[in-house]
DNA sequence: GTGGTCTAGACCACC
DNA sequence: GTGGTCTAGACCACA
């Protein structure tokens, strides 16, 4: 997995972290049931300090994508395990939101958003289908 | 325009109000050559520091959206007057990833990422159409 | 507020002031809609690191009890705003269960154990009534 | 006796290990005199270490529910060897505190907390009561 | 070896 | 002045 940060973003980099490891697993770079690197191993990998990686997999729990078992490693649930609920379909609508009004109000059509929406899930899945 | 500020939020509030703005804009609330409230007029609507309003206002115009006046307001920029470049397509690109990312991990089908963005999308819709 | 801790338990110190927050606002001490002392200045006052008055900020925040408004300090919410979901009505119940064994095992009666809750119960609500 | 451990949980496994333990005798499953499971084969069906099945009869041990006769097993404590001590009662009531305590702030009622325990109550002496 | 906790101290963004 | 973030470095309990 290629995670890169970019350490004068207002992105927190603990954030980034985050998205990074979201898109990697939608990507199909880690399978479910797989360990996350040690915290400590990949602070040093990313040259961040250990409590940042922590405070990202901890995120990551919190979204419900992984569980950490203390002491033994952080594991990326299962999609059987994942139960969307209906909190979470919300919450991903109130995050579209702002983008999709931005795009609109710069002058983007609906067609150019919904291209732009394939286009992601395309990059995204390219792994995924290809397994 | 009904604008609503969580206080709560862990999104600063400079920026929920320019989401909020946008959202506005996008809806058909305000029109373009229309002018904002003044700094201190909205502040005081919504019980929040002048500053504050202040930050938002200059966000929207970096963004490309409004221009400030000095001095005698805020006006939003018409459709023509904004030019989607290239460089814009990419940031929506950008934000959009990370939402369609998170949402498939969580288990949502592209299906349903579809439907949720149409139900934005009609959503902030309605007005303009109906005008 | 009386909060002490006991450094040398193997309660984390974090977790010590969670449960001493709890009782102080079960007790009356404090009340919905007032603020807590800022992490700095309560972490100043016991002695310990900012760090650590803000994890049991944050997991007071998880449990619902409080809110924190970025920049501008930690909330007690309101009864009203707290529901009590059956997800919460399970933790306790779940928090319940190995105290009760336990006091079962030891040999204490089913009543003995009602009149220590009892007895818990009153302690706590001793203000409440009182005011 | 069903013993189920949660690895995702952030209860150590000796911990819910001793739980568990203590559960099962109260609800009957095994009656004082009885042997536990050899440490070794406790392991062996949890899947967990020797070391972590160990440390957790030296708490039971520790607790005065078990006693542990060197290489011939633990044997579980009948009732009348175990006085129940004012300093277990005041264990009991510290450790109900904050339960009771945070079921009140998150808007239980009395009645609410006490069913509850009724409840846990119930569950365990099922068994006891039908023999 | 792993995550959990804690400390000390720093800079920043927001209000 | 407040919480948010980040770093550096330490000790501990668990597995």
């Amino acid at each position: 997995m290629f995670i890169e940060i970019e350490p004068q973003s207002t992105v927190p980099i603990y954030e980034q972290l985050t998205r990074q490891i979201i898109e990697g697993i939608a990507r199909g770079d880690m399978q479910a049931g797989e360990t996350l690197p040690s915290v400590r191993s990949l602070a040093a990998d990313l040259g961040v300090n250990m409590h940042t990686v922590n405070k990202s997999y901890h995120e990551l729990e919190a979204k419900g994508i992984i569980f950490i078992r203390a002491k033994s490693g952080a594991v990326i649930r299962s999609a059987d395990e994942r139960v969307l609920t209906l909190e979470q379909l919300q919450q991903i609508e109130k995050n579209l939101k702002p983008v999709v009004a931005e795009g609109m109000v710069l002058g983007a059509t609906e067609k150019q958003i919904e291209d732009m929406m394939k286009k992601v899930f395309a990059d995204l899945q390219l792994r995924v289908e290809g397994v």
